[in-house]
DNA sequence: TGTACATCAGTGAACGCGCGTTCACTGATGTAC
DNA sequence: TGTACATCAGTGAACGCGCGTTCACTGATGTAC
């Protein structure tokens, strides 16, 4: 074996190759991601070798096929998203449960309105020929379980009033197992109001970046706030 | 004037000329609309000229460009969806708003997901490379009007509860210019949570469409009809 | 330390395919007198 | 009613461009003994 894997070689990191390995691999991404957020949703492996100054089949040694690309730039912005989220809530002092939602709330918004191209490929319509592979459950999950944190704190703090909603017996079932993942101590009516909090905010950042608040609510700032301190009653988040 | 106008020919309605034109394009953008719900977002006028067995020049016959069968295709899905909506509430009793909300809601889910090529189409993520024209605005607030009829009925009869929601000066100038267009009775606090609303919807069917809610809120009509309810509730809705 | 060898990154040509749009053209359909 | 003419739909070829992926290859970098 003559290239050796990192534990062969005792912990000492990576090789300089592994290095020059990686640092191409990040060049690939970053150059992908310009093209996203300059030309929509079409991804060229040619115009990527292209903007490398590389022949486009080089790129061939880094992703076996355009879609592993693509794989990994969704992986990659559920990472980054959840990153973001994770820390503004990072340093928020415990109990202060409303401040965490709204943080984490206007975070999802301030990275959305910044890299659009990249909230379109995670929260967008599917791009044409292309379906997510099982890579994506889990990062997809982390952004999920950041922005039920402020709710299961909340929760696990007993400090939730429970409404009084009853959904129905199938429905129920269906927001114990999600709870199970997202957040074991969230009740089940205060599931589906975060579950409604959630797809507010996804389709509140899809109409405006869809251009559907132009001539409305544009700009969008004080409604979205709005909504965030809106839903935060309905979680029944304090500060207290 | 070899070929007369309409209104030149005394009414007597279009010319055979004008119906086999008509039929032709209505035969483009049923093709069109074929491939887009089976290949994606990705609009080939050639593909379509071969599903047609024509040769691809003719099409510019019809439309001088991909991007206006495109806008096309966009105000027609506006219109149709428009179209679906006022028809659920068409035969509905007077005063029965929270009925009417329903109806209005459940229509809109059942639309998306019978044509979610559509959806994507007018709330999806835009198209690379294209801009909605002015043309799409008119349709897209029919849609709305449509949306918010039962709000508006409710409002005028003098039936609704207004919160105590207080919206920033900025943010209730534009609710007083949305409610201006939408349902000039509807007042601001009332008209945010309906903006709320169809933003949680947008989001609900984006997420559904975009396989977010498999293994979690698979089938979702119990969530979806949970938060009709639930938003019925929170704009003042009733039936009696 | 020096040499034989394996592994890697990147090349360049090719395959087979797609696309939107233009242009001069042929026939058929319709209109005007 | 019959004829000259205008308008239309559709053709076929071409322009100039794009794409993902394969394959045999050249050098450089690294490893093992």
């Amino acid at each position: 074996m003559p290239e050796p894997t990192d534990a062969a070689r005792g912990g000492r990191g990576p090789t300089p190759r592994q290095r020059a390995r990686a640092a191409t691999i990040a060049d690939i991404k970053s150059a992908a991601l310009d093209q996203l957020s300059a030309h929509g949703s079409a991804l060229s492996l040619r115009a990527i070798a292209r903007e490398l100054g590389v022949v486009s089949s080089a790129l061939y040694r880094y992703f076996p096929s355009r879609d592993e690309l693509l794989t990994a730039l969704i992986v990659d912005a559920y990472d980054d998203l959840a990153d973001a989220l994770l820390a503004a809530r990072a340093d928020l002092p415990a109990h202060r449960r409303r401040t965490d939602w709204a943080a984490t709330a206007r975070t999802l918004r301030t990275w959305a309105l910044a890299q659009p191209h990249r909230f379109a490929l995670v929260y967008g319509t599917p791009v044409p020929g292309y379906a997510a592979p099982a890579d994506t459950i889990a990062p997809a999950g982390r952004v999920l379980t950041a922005l039920a944190g402020a709710v299961q704190g909340a929760a696990a703090d007993g400090v939730l009033t429970d409404p009084a909603d009853v959904p129905s017996e199938a429905l129920h079932r269906q927001l114990v197992a999600v709870a199970a993942v997202l957040g074991p101590e969230i009740p089940p009516a205060v599931m589906v109001r975060l579950t409604a909090a959630f797809a507010q905010l996804v389709g509140l950042l899809t109409l405006e970046l869809g251009g559907h608040f132009v001539g409305g609510f544009d700009p969008a700032d004080d409604l979205y706030d709005h909504l965030v301190a809106d839903l935060a009653d309905r979680l029944g988040l304090t500060d207290a």
